[in-house]
DNA sequence: TTGTACGCGTTATCAC
DNA sequence: GTGATAACGCGTACAA
């Protein structure tokens, strides 16, 4: 009995003879360790739970493709993954979920800031990752694309295309990732030796509407390229755009961030940096993973993004 | 210790007098009772599991939102949503699922039908309620929106505005809603009268670029109106519209069904049947409970579904 | 290396 | 109405 566990939980101290012979009947038998039982005796619960918050009731690209490649990841790994909704303001809910050991720990996507409750998982002693970093405190483990990289990395794209008078559309104010590929922005024009023009950076929410809206100031201006800091609002612009016979790529470039597009022929292919989404789960599962586990784990972990080449970018250099 | 088991469970037998002090000690203590060791006196884990099959990862907006109001619905009755993710061929995750215990039942959405493994859970003991009909068995529980009279009605709108040549696009054969849609809408004709002229009928697969497609052929045979069987396609359509200069509707009118186009300020406000979408989830997470323990549940439910009033159906009936 | 016995936290069955 | 006590199925020290 006790060496029927060891065995099938690969623990050593069991006879390479007795172990196969375990193996094959627990096969027969089609045995699976019951998951209650093991978590009473074992203190873990093989279940991770995770919060999108309100947002991606609204169906984002981003949070769909964040929640496939998470379910993904934890399965990969026999651990369940456990949805946590937006309880409201109802914590009732949320304590339950940190009291009686259902998960072993929680990845926080940062769309979820702000709903009050998600403090209550970071300080309390439940394990947790966040999915971008948290705006007001450092002490949380993090995984996230390398905002910053990335967005130099776009707008560089646009520079090497002889793109020089570059307008920008922001995130919300509460989203670090906002900030980040802001600094970003800026940085690729350091680089190049070339001033930004405040007036080219237009304040959004990563909304559609917000980059449609946008879009008006922005052609007003006069840009040779727009750096839009998501998807969604790429596409706002391409549909605003549309409406205004303004030409993308002919009179503006057009680049974006997240690669959330859906790739159809119905919809304009946006230049954009690729969220490595399967990379960022597998991290967020494994790191969390190893907390549980009592294992240290760096306090954040930042992932290359790579350029996604679409239709959106005109070549000017030569011209 | 049995009598707080009592209390704390609302079983009677206890001394209302006693009762209250356990209350109190418990509160006190915020006491939570231990999920694992409940399951295993108990035998039920108070999860269910959901499986939405290798289409939510393209994000419908359908698979979003039946996601987020089962998660509330499942959250309310202080049951635990656990994600099954499509696990591709290898069945040994399912298997799990089946086996270990770790939920009471599961939930399937008509769109996994095809991925072979959701039959096992249909053929397994464990507790399963649908989401929408399966094409071949009729011995499943099935919770539906009533597509054929949603159908129905929304083409007798078009009837009441005044149209008479309605023009359709269909979903995958393999979706039995598909089907029923595409009876009501002969339903309709039937009971005004009307021949279905069948080269209006375009087969199209729910996604926004079917729609797209076949709104050439659709415009080709100028019709009235169109009934697209989903907002996917219906915006597809409009989308087509807006590019061969048709005028929707002062052209042709235009009826969806799901409702699950964002009402923004950006996108055309499709008119459209609800899907009843929190009813659903309340109803289906509530007859799961009801399986689990071991009641009946009738074999078919199906919900109503209002009409939800867009910009695209012009009434023709007055002019 | 093997087997025995205990504990995990709760519910359910009984005598009282 | 109350309170011991036996499961529930597994991991794991500990003794053999």
């Amino acid at each position: 009995m006790a060496a029927a566990s060891r065995a099938l939980n690969g623990r050593d101290g069991v006879d390479p003879c007795v172990r196969q012979r375990i193996q094959e009947v627990a096969d027969e038998l089609r045995y699976r360790p019951n998951r209650a039982a093991r978590q009473l005796a074992g203190g873990r619960s093989s279940i991770i739970g995770l919060t999108l918050g309100n947002q991606f009731l609204v169906s984002s690209n981003y949070a769909t493709a964040l929640l496939g490649t998470i379910a993904t990841a934890a399965s990969t790994r026999a651990e369940g993954l456990m949805l946590i909704p937006d309880s409201g303001e109802q914590n009732s809910s949320v304590d339950n979920f940190l009291h009686d050991g259902m998960v072993d720990g929680v990845i926080i996507s940062a769309m979820a800031v702000g709903s009050g409750w998600i403090e209550e998982f970071l300080d309390s002693p439940l394990p947790t990752i966040m999915i971008g970093a948290h705006p007001d405190r450092n002490d949380v483990h993090v995984v996230d694309v390398d905002n910053q990289v990335a967005a130099r990395d776009a707008v560089e794209h646009l520079f090497d295309n002889g793109h020089r008078r570059i307008g920008a559309v922001t995130g919300p104010r509460s989203r670090v990732d906002s900030h980040r590929r802001l600094a970003g922005y800026y940085q690729a024009h350091e680089r190049h030796g070339i001033a930004v023009d405040p007036e080219l950076v237009i304040a959004g929410d990563y909304s559609n509407a917000s980059g449609y809206e946008a879009a008006d100031d922005l052609f007003a201006k006069e840009p040779d390229a727009i750096f839009a800091m998501n998807d969604d609002m790429a596409y706002g612009i391409v549909k605003r755009a549309h409406e205004q016979r303004v030409d993308i790529p002919g009179d503006i470039s057009l680049i974006g961030f997240d690669a959330t597009n859906p790739r159809g022929p119905i919809n304009t292919p946006v230049t954009s940096m690729v969220q490595p989404f399967a990379k960022i789960a597998n991290v967020a599962v494994q790191s969390l993973i190893a907390l549980v586990e009592g294992k240290e784990v760096p306090r954040e972990q930042l992932l290359r993004s790579e350029l996604q080449r679409g239709q959106t970018v005109r070549d000017r250099s030569q011209a």
